[in-house]
DNA sequence: CTAGGGTTAG
């Protein structure tokens, strides 16, 4: 013992036994199997890796072995410490001659392969094991769901089946992760009842997670509604469900459903909820919601989400303020607000933040390049949303996807340059989607081309025969050309095929009540009223040099009573009511289902110059902010 | 030792 202590100063730290049972077996002096086994132990519940491999290095030289427990430990700290190489090293030990891992024991080794990414390194392990129990075969399906490796996770819950292994609740939730079809959930679903798992609030929310993601809300909620005790995780399923297939009344009244039933609002909740407000363009709701977020200020995802509420509700100073905060942002937050820009008519400022955003902000993305494309349609950008275009491959690595080209059409669309549309379609490599005609038939709207407007439309309605808008437009553009017969055989069709115009609405929240207008507005109980203000306010206007522009008629197929129809198009009855309950000061806000027509916008325009009214309106696609005369969108939309 | 919920797109 003597040796040892005079090199007791050169070790910087106590010795232990295992530092000291290398020395000794260097001087080969007796080993303590037991006191080394002791340190051993110890340094891993203390979680001291470095000093706990140092023991195993000594136990092996010794052929010493610890209990399973100890090593799962151990593999837990390599784990918690990100440590691969220790963690490969125990693995090697543990599978030396002279011990027999216990099952339970490989399956922490499988965890931490698995946690690592190392799918391959758990594969092996697994494939070799003796005995593998229902938790070695859950993790490996949980493995292959989060990898998105969807078929295989399902092919190993039926080899796990056929092995004789009894799923548990962990497995169901794993594996309903990764089914694509309904016929899968199905089967795993009345699986899951036969085992009687479904009261198990985990199953639940992964059941209406997966019949979300596969649309059928329907089944979603029944699977809600069957449910004796939730947790707020099922809740926060149910709501982001709907929320996210923007059905946001039912999301909203889930939510208040939630509150009331005594649990508390949290992140997840609250991001459903805006999004929800933003899918409603409810400002004002959407406002209320965010004074629960800020005690998660430090949220990303939340504070997106509000961003983007702030950028579709036409908060813009609002988001604009919120975009500066954010501590941490990432590229959905600066993708949301450069589209958020752009949908508010600021597209100039878009893509001075997209500049921004190459020198001082994260990598732009797929989505980024969509709102830099769009700023360029909305603004008539033609020669920057051909560079940004062009360049995109280069510059940032991403190759031009379906909504990259559906913004370049729409740009050439709008600017005239409809030769160029259809140069550039032929260039392409997929095919014309509905979304994309639709985008090609508007263009043509405005600029009168009536051989593609026809094509577009015959194209549109053989992939939707149920689009009003494309029966319409035909009509119209029959109507516009005295074709006759065509037009009454357009009718026809729609009348065969039960397709029905949607009546353009809007409406306006007044006291927290949501006034909705229709053409001519029968329904409302102040009509008269409305009227009568209305046509007294368009008689001034007419003073001050309005005509009204019915070229816009050709939208509409009720148009065609002409003028005295477009005097009662439901947006000037909503601007009309807002006038009468807004005090000056306050933004009159108006949402409507359908795109304004030019005479509504140019209306607005004036209204909002003549009563020194700001007036916001937001049709399905973006915002126009009316103020002084003009519109944000620079009358280009 | 194994499991569930939230954000950007024409």
């Amino acid at each position: 013992m003597r040796a040892i202590s005079s090199l007791l100063p050169y070790l910087k730290r106590l010795p232990c036994s295992s530092c000291l049972t290398s020395l000794a077996s260097t001087l080969s002096s007796p080993v303590n199997s037991s006191s080394l086994l002791n340190d051993f132990t110890n340094f891993c519940y203390k979680r001291d890796l470095p000093r706990a491999m140092r023991a195993l290095e000594a136990m092996e030289r010794h052929k010493v072995w610890a209990d399973a427990i100890t090593y799962s430990e151990l593999v837990k700290c390599c784990l918690a410490r990100g440590a691969i190489s220790e963690g490969k090293r125990v693995h090697k030990h543990i599978f030396s001659n002279g011990y027999e891992p216990k099952t339970f024991l490989i399956n922490t080794m499988l965890n931490m392969y698995v946690k690592f990414s190392l799918l391959e390194e758990a594969q092996v392990l697994f494939e070799k094991m003796p005995e593998r129990n229902v938790v070695s075969w859950t993790t490996m399906i949980s493995a292959y769901s989060n990898s998105k490796l969807n078929t295989r996770a399902l092919n190993f819950f039926v080899l796990m089946i056929r092995e004789g292994v009894m799923p548990n609740m962990f497995t169901f939730s794993s594996v309903l992760r990764s089914c694509e079809r309904l016929s899968d959930v199905k089967q795993l679903h009345s699986c899951i009842i036969k085992i009687g798992l479904e009261s198990d609030v985990f199953v639940r929310s992964a059941l209406i997670d997966i019949y979300s993601k596969l649309g059928e809300l329907q089944e979603a909620l029944n699977v809600f509604n069957e449910m004796v005790t939730a947790d707020s995780v099922v809740w926060n399923s149910i709501i982001g469900a709907f929320a996210q297939h923007s059905d946001g009344d039912e999301a909203l009244y889930l939510y208040k459903s939630m509150r009331r039933a005594g649990f508390l609002s949290d992140q997840s909740s609250l991001t459903s909820a805006l999004r929800a407000c933003t899918s409603l363009a409810m400002l004002e709701l959407g406002q209320q919601v965010h004074v629960h977020v800020v005690k998660f200020d430090r949220d990303l995802i939340l504070n997106n989400a509000l961003l983007d509420m702030y950028c579709k509700c036409g908060g813009l100073e609002d988001a604009k303020s919120i975009f500066n905060r954010m501590i941490e942002k990432d590229v959905i937050s600066w993708s949301t607000m450069i589209a958020g820009l752009a949908q508010n008519g600021c597209s100039i400022e878009a893509l001075n933040l997209f500049h921004h955003m190459k020198t001082s902000g994260p990598k732009p993305n797929y989505i980024t390049l969509v709102g830099v494309l769009f700023a360029c349609s909305h603004a008539g950008l033609v020669n920057e949303g051909l560079y940004y275009f062009h360049s995109m491959k280069d510059l940032y690595g991403i190759d031009p996807g379906r909504e990259h080209y559906g913004c370049m059409l729409d740009l050439l669309g709008r600017a005239g340059k409809l030769d160029d549309a259809v140069k550039l379609i032929n260039e392409m490599n997929c095919k014309l989607d509905v979304v994309m005609w639709r985008t090609l038939l508007d263009a043509c709207r405005v600029h009168q081309n009536v051989d593609l407007a026809t094509l577009a439309a015959k194209e549109i309605l053989k992939m939707d025969p149920q689009d009003t808008g494309a029966y319409v437009l035909l009509s119209n553009i029959y109507a516009n050309s005295k074709r006759w017969d065509d037009v009454a055989k357009v009718r026809r069709n729609m009348r065969r095929r039960g397709v029905r115009k949607e009546p353009g609405c809007s409406w306006i929240d007044v006291n927290k009540q949501i006034h909705a207008f229709t053409l001519g507005g029968k329904s409302h109980p102040q009509i008269n009223e409305i009227n009568r203000q209305l046509n007294e306010l368009i008689s001034r206007l007419i003073s001050v040099g309005y005509v009204p522009d019915a070229n816009f008629v050709l939208q509409d197929l009720e148009e065609e009573q002409g003028e005295n129809s477009l005097r009662y198009h439901s947006e000037k009855l909503a601007i009309v009511f807002g006038i009468m309950n807004y005090p000056r000061e306050k933004t009159i806000r108006i949402g409507k289902n359908l795109r304004i027509c030019g005479d509504c916008h140019l209306f607005a325009k004036l209204v909002a110059k003549l009563e020194q009214r700001h007036i916001v309106i937001r049709d399905p696609i973006r915002y126009h902010h009316f103020q002084d005369g003009f519109c944000s969108c620079n009358d280009y939309w």
